[in-house]
RNA sequence: GGCCGAGUGGCGGAAUGGCAGACGCUACGGACUUAAAAUCCGUUGGGGGGCAACCCCCGUGCGGGUUCGACUCCCGCCUCGGCCA
């Protein structure tokens, strides 16, 4: 077979491979010598099979990773599977088939196409997050994560035996300390709305609701509370944020999972809003009449404050400002602090818990009717979207503590009870929202942070008019003495005092949540808890671990997938034996939540490293020798919340003594989309979806690899073309006839190729092939290695005689780029056994220099002459040529010479007037 | 609306302060062939001049700036893409 054929080489090299173990990771580095673990983003193998962007990376990795086996690292390279997933339990309501069977033939067809790809995987290693192998480790990675809470002094999690419990609490009795404890567990349960459909009698995600309505069907979906597992994420905000200073990943990303975090700093402050205290219930009108009377006329609300305010500011300095805010006041998060004094009234959400108790009598109708209306939308509509503000005054007022302004008390679904404290203090002259709102409502607007030079005087004097708004930084007015303070000085300032004043305290506020971690979903992992139920079969809201022997807590069987028609999840429908286990004599009922898909992917590069381990998750050992991940490449799709969603783990892991590193991934990189061949997004509605098993059978795998690394950089998007496929094909070819000749009728080498030693310019060819081909995979720059590596054929093609050394040293340089083919001519160069672990070509400087170069002489930075000097040339003899120069000698002729920009080994500049 | 990224020949791209367009594709011309495919050789940013070796001008989204010198750095804008809202 002379003329190069993909279809014969690429299966014998993969049936080589395979037989011979040749990628067998190393179960631990050899000590001594670098590791690199270098993890692919493990797909979710979906019906359609591979798609063109998968191997994208997977090629990308692949060839970091056999460079380095031949440069003798220690290699970690494994693959598996995200498994679990919405579309296998639709398949499985749909057929009545196990959604495990689909799972299945899904994984084996992505096993399949992987493999034609010719990936140096390790496949001893490959794991799914359906195995029940694997789920048993991510229950008991649960389990930890439920025995754990987070010790804010400390800002690490500690088991929850080491949890203080308060006197009073222990006073209570063993189901308080135990309440106490659930309480703050960073795994813990709490009743979350979720979309329900009654027409399809199934809860949906999210992503599945559109516009209130069903995405299959358009049933109608409401939304209801339901007893739901949260993980505390937000404990961890802080060193989420703060660590990823220290890792290696684009700042785009970093950024990008700041902003998810979302941190604010600012205060919280309390507003006066009555004596609810008071056990006398007169007294909260005795207490509003004033204050309303007190709106009206200034005066009035000066004695208001003289008399009632005045007693409740003076405990406050004090008893100090209190953990939780007491029933006399509403709570408020602010970032800008500074603008307290241009409060001109407040607003709380709609879902806020003192909304029934500020509305007075005569606006409960119209308050409840808007709470109603409400609740019907979602964030996005109430924030974003809404272009028109709305709200409803409740009837009440509250005190501003720095000026015993009594400001009105209205509800607005434009304040999220998710953020912050659910309420605001309104400022209307520095806030977009509160200025839009104040508009509509007809809302005093007064200005006490004057921009000046940062917008123009027309727009300024607009301003301090209370006609425009200002959200930026500037200097403070009419704020008494705090006049004259730069926005940033004032925030500091006024924080103090009020902390002093025990009015408000300096506070932190994330706009990352805590994890919504269950599904009502049969296709994920069951939650290892068990519900303890009392005589009547009623839970006693009780709460009991599955104890770590008892795991894996398997799916059960099903008889059919079909919603049974409740918001429960599917796993109501269990067999008795599943649901009801009994333990020491009392009778349990399972968890039937199952694990969101995320779970699995959120642990898997720790268990590829020990993935046959029965008795623990990981080895320790094994642990501590190959992380943490130092090449991590997917898509920018995971780059918030699978890659946050890990590290969270990862970090609970770590302050539980399982992992030795506070970080899982030090490099990542985020491959660009391959976009079809019109320039759109590949999609089958589109029509330009092009199929890697139909390239691998017409051009082959080694042809595949090369054309997505030869596209562009890895991470930029570029669009696919089926000539591009052709050209790299096509250089595949020269280099096989630079090797081989294609005219014999049995595998010789071409007449070309000969044993000498190369000349000086054979060598300096091939040696700036090395370093190019060396220092462009290091930085992941696959694109320039293979242009260099086609110029360096494009010289041996055109050449008489191939040194075989030299020939020898390219097939070791293209081997990681395109294995296949490099196998092959290394076995016709006369060599027996695979090149994976041959020493990797070294480079010789003194090989690659050059002796002479050509230098540009420019007259006023325009090009005008080109010499030929000795490459070591220094700046007086390369001034000297330069001058000499025929050429420039001519144009430099009664001109004066200002200045001579001599840059050895670059360029003369001579600059003339 | 916010954040991030990108804009360079007919196309994908290279050059990150020093010769713009490496490398590949396409197209065109030539060689081989009865012919075609394949292969090999050559040309290929635009404009102008010269019989010719060559020479000149313009050119990296737009407008300014810094610099001996800017695709590259700075300021302002435009367009496209991605993510979030």
């Amino acid at each position: 077979m002379p003329r190069y054929n993909h279809v014969t080489i690429e299966p014998k090299w993969q049936a080589y491979w395979e037989k011979n173990q040749t990628f067998a990771a190393p179960r631990m580095p050899k000590p001594g010598t670098k590791k690199l673990y270098a993890l692919d983003m493990f797909p979710y193998p979906s019906g359609d099979g591979l798609h063109v962007g998968h191997p994208e990376g997977y090629t990308a990795t692949d060839i970091v990773c056999r460079a380095a086996r031949m440069q003798g690292r220690g290699v970690m390279h494994p693959m598996g599977f995200d498994a679990f997933g919405l579309p296998a339990e639709e398949h499985a309501i749909k057929t009545g088939q196990h959604p495990r069977i689909q799972t299945e033939e899904n994984i084996a067809t992505f096993r399949r196409q992987l493999k034609l790809l010719g990936f140096s995987y390790d496949w001893a290693r490959e794991l799914a997050t359906t195995d029940v192998e694997y789920f048993r480790w991510t229950q008991w990675i649960f389990l930890k994560i439920y025995d754990t809470w987070f010790d804010q002094e400390q800002q690490r999690g500690r088991p929850i035996r080491e949890l203080p419990i308060p006197a009073d609490v222990r006073a209570a009795g063993d189901d308080a300390v135990r309440a106490y404890q659930d309480e703050h567990r960073i795994a813990y349960q709490t009743e979350a709305p979720v979309n329900w459909c009654p027409a399809l009698g199934t809860v949906l995600a999210n992503e599945e609701v559109i516009d209130g309505k069903s995405e299959r069907g358009g049933h109608p979906v409401v939304r209801m509370p339901l007893r739901q597992w949260m993980l505390r994420i937000t404990a961890y905000a802080d060193r989420l944020e703060k660590d990823l200073e220290g890792l290696d990943w684009s700042e785009g990303i970093k950024a990008l999972q700041r902003n998810w975090i979302g941190r604010s700093s600012g205060a919280e402050v309390d507003f006066f809003i009555g004596a609810f205290e008071q056990p006398d219930p007169g007294a909260l009108r005795r207490l509003i009449e004033p204050i309303e009377v007190a709106f009206r006329t200034k005066v009035e609300g000066h004695r208001f404050l003289t008399e009632a305010g005045r007693l409740w500011s003076r405990r406050r300095s004090q008893r100090g400002f209190p953990r939780k805010p007491s029933d006399d006041v509403l709570r408020i998060y602010t970032t800008r602090p500074d603008t307290l004094f241009g409060a001109t009234y407040m607003v709380i959400a709609p879902e806020h818990p003192s909304v029934e108790r500020l509305t007075t009598p005569d606006n409960v109708a119209k308050v409840t009717a808007y709470c109603l209306e409400a609740a019907r939308k979602s964030d996005l509509d109430r924030t974003e979207l809404a272009k028109e503000k709305t709200g409803v005054f409740t009837g009440s007022y509250a005190i501003n503590p720095v000026n015993g302004d009594p400001l009105p008390i209205w509800v607005a679904d434009y304040v999220l009870m998710s953020y912050g404290t659910g309420a605001i203090m309104a400022v209307p002259a520095h806030d977009e929202r509160d200025f839009e709102f104040a508009q509509q409502f007809g809302l005093p607007i007064t200005a006490v942070v004057d921009p000046g030079d940062a917008v123009s005087a027309a727009e300024r004097e607009e301003v301090l008019a209370g006609k425009r708004c200002f959200s930026g930084e500037g200097t403070a007015i009419y704020c008494g003495t705090y006049d004259g303070l730069t926005t940033a000085k004032f925030k500091e300032k006024i924080t103090a005092d009020l902390a002093a004043k025990g009015l408000g305290r300096e506070a932190v506020n994330y706009k990352l949540r805590d994890w919504l971690f269950s599904r009502q979903r049969f296709w994920g992992e069951p939650f290892p808890i068990l519900h303890e139920l009392d005589a009547s079969g009623m839970p006693t809201g009780r709460v009991r671990a599955v104890d770590e022997n008892d795991l894996p807590v398997d799916l059960p069987h099903l008889e059919d997938f079909k919603p049974h028609g409740r918001p429960e999840p599917p796993l109501d429908k269990a067999p008795e034996e599943w649901l009801y286990p009994v333990i020491g004599g009392k009778r349990y009922k399972r968890e039937t939540n199952t694990m969101p898909q995320w779970a699995g992917s959120c642990w898997y590069y720790l268990r590829f490293l020990d993935p046959k381990n029965k008795q623990a998750a990981i080895d320790p050992a094994i642990e501590k020798a190959w992380m943490p991940v130092d090449l991590y490449v997917g898509g920018a799709e995971h780059a918030v919340l699978h890659l946050l969603y890990a590290r969270f783990w990862h970090k609970v892991l770590f302050d539980r003594g399982i992992v030795s590193t506070p970080e899982p991934f030090r490099k990542l990189v985020n491959q660009g989309m391959i976009l079809g061949e019109n320039n759109e997004k590949m999609s089958k509605s589109r029509g330009n979806v092009i199929n890697p098993d139909a390239i691998v059978a017409e051009y082959g795998a080694d042809s595949l690899r090369l054309y997505e690394m030869f596209m562009g950089p890895l991470e930029a998007s570029k669009p696919w073309s089926m000539q591009g496929v052709n050209g790299v094909f096509g250089f595949l070819n020269r280099v096989w006839r630079l090797v081989i000749d294609e005219r014999a009728e049995s595998m010789q080498l071409n007449a070309a190729v000969v044993d000498r030693e190369p000349t000086a310019e054979e060598n300096r060819v091939l040696h700036q092939t090395i370093q190019v081909v060396t220092r462009d995979i290091a930085a992941l720059a696959f694109n320039t290695a293979i242009s260099r590596m086609m110029e360096f054929t494009n010289f041996f093609t055109t050449a008489s005689e191939r040194p075989r050394v030299v020939l020898e040293k390219f097939v070791l340089l293209l081997s990681p780029f395109a294995p296949h083919i490099a196998e092959e001519l290394w076995q016709a160069l006369g060599h027996n056994a695979t090149l994976a672990h041959e020493p990797w070509p070294e480079f010789d400087p003194a090989l690659a220099k050059e002796d002479t170069i050509e230098i540009p002489v420019q007259i006023n930075g325009k090009v005008r002459s080109k010499i030929t000097v000795a490459a070591d040339i220094d700046k007086a003899g390369l001034d000297a040529a330069a001058r000499t120069d025929e050429r420039i000698a001519e144009l430099l002729s009664g001109k004066q010479i200002v200045n001579t920009i001599v840059v050895p080994g670059r360029l003369v500049n001579f600059v003339v007037k």
